[in-house]
DNA sequence: CAGCAGCGCTTGCAACTGCTAGCACCCCCG
DNA sequence: CGGGGGTGCTAGCAGTTGCAAGCGCTGCTG
């Protein structure tokens, strides 16, 4: 039998494998759906159609927002319109016209990707200066990784529990592996 | 002692770092005078800067990681060199080639907010509920091994800086190891 | 009715982004 | 020596972004 820190070391040993294969589309977790130009005119509108909303929501004429936002409202008119891609500073002036945070419209925008997480421990992990910046985003696409598992885990014990092992080898070399050393 | 050769080259590196200062300084005065383009090109600079070090680190050349990003390397060098602001898209493939996170290069652009984090990372992941135990062992004992890794690349960098510094090597020769480790 | 204020949109343009073609330089080989 | 491979950079260009000037429409007022 195993002692835990052999147990975590062989799990590093594995992980280590997987890592180089994740490291690959670390990025592209973030970037893939800005990848493709089809899918760029459809983000386009999609941040348009949101913006929108919001401005809708906020019962706020365009004029009003560009003048907020400190943006020309015919070029507004045409970012609700998808007509044009706006940057992300302008997205930025946008959203402080319409008070949300920025972050909201890079994710409506496909420029940021939502993080899965606590954002305390993400935020630990990018600002550890211990760290490589490579090493950051390999350890936060692992600990995505993990989150998910352990939330889909938990949805599906909540189900039916007899379901929950065979649900938890969904993920690469790394889960399979504990999954068994627990049963 | 110094070839010719490699003596001409450290002159003419030099007078390179010299005239880019000189350059730089001199569009920050007229961006100054113009109110809110200073921020712009400092930033520019920044993020440029930080593609550079990053690259270095690696130890990839500019075309390699033009081709590994997907961007022309003529616009990769005006980027890396300040001339040029990219958007999101290009960061994002950037980062991408850099397998680093897209939100990093955002912060050094400044289109992202940075977020102080908890100092600790160890305390962060362990008081993470999002993580099972063993997932937590598991990204502890490989942020333990990253930052070993690093630490002993610095190490190694603060030798091989002091080793060469005759030379004047101010360039990667030292970090390129941790990323051949890392890779 | 005309005039005014507001609405969102069209059009043309300057500045910028990202690219291609090519340059200058370096090193190595036959 | 010339040729090949590599390096990073220059210059010109097409397409895009964001703007200003202006349009057409609506509702209200004197």
């Amino acid at each position: 039998m195993q002692t835990p820190g052999e147990f975590v070391r062989e799990q590093v040993t594995t992980v280590r494998s997987t890592v180089d294969r994740v490291a690959g589309s670390v990025a592209e977790s973030v970037a893939g759906s800005v990848g493709e130009k089809p899918s760029v005119a459809a983000v386009s509108s999609q941040v348009g159609d949101f913006i929108r909303e919001q401005r809708s929501a906020a019962r706020v004429s365009l004029r009003e927002l560009a003048r907020a936002a400190g943006v020309s409202n015919p070029y507004l008119s045409q970012v609700e319109r998808g007509l044009r891609k706006p940057s992300a500073e302008i997205l930025a002036s946008i959203a402080r016209g319409l008070k949300i945070s920025a972050e909201t419209l890079y994710e409506q925008a496909g420029i940021l990707d939502r993080r899965s997480g606590n954002p305390d421990t993400v935020a630990a992990i990018r600002s550890d200066e211990g760290l490589s910046e490579r090493h950051k985003a390999v350890l936060l696409e692992l600990y995505e990784t993990y989150v998910r598992e352990h939330r889909s885990a938990t949805e599906t014990s909540a189900r039916a529990a007899a379901a929950a092992r065979p649900a938890a080898a969904s993920q690469p070399a790394v889960q399979p592996r504990n999954s068994k050393e627990s049963a």
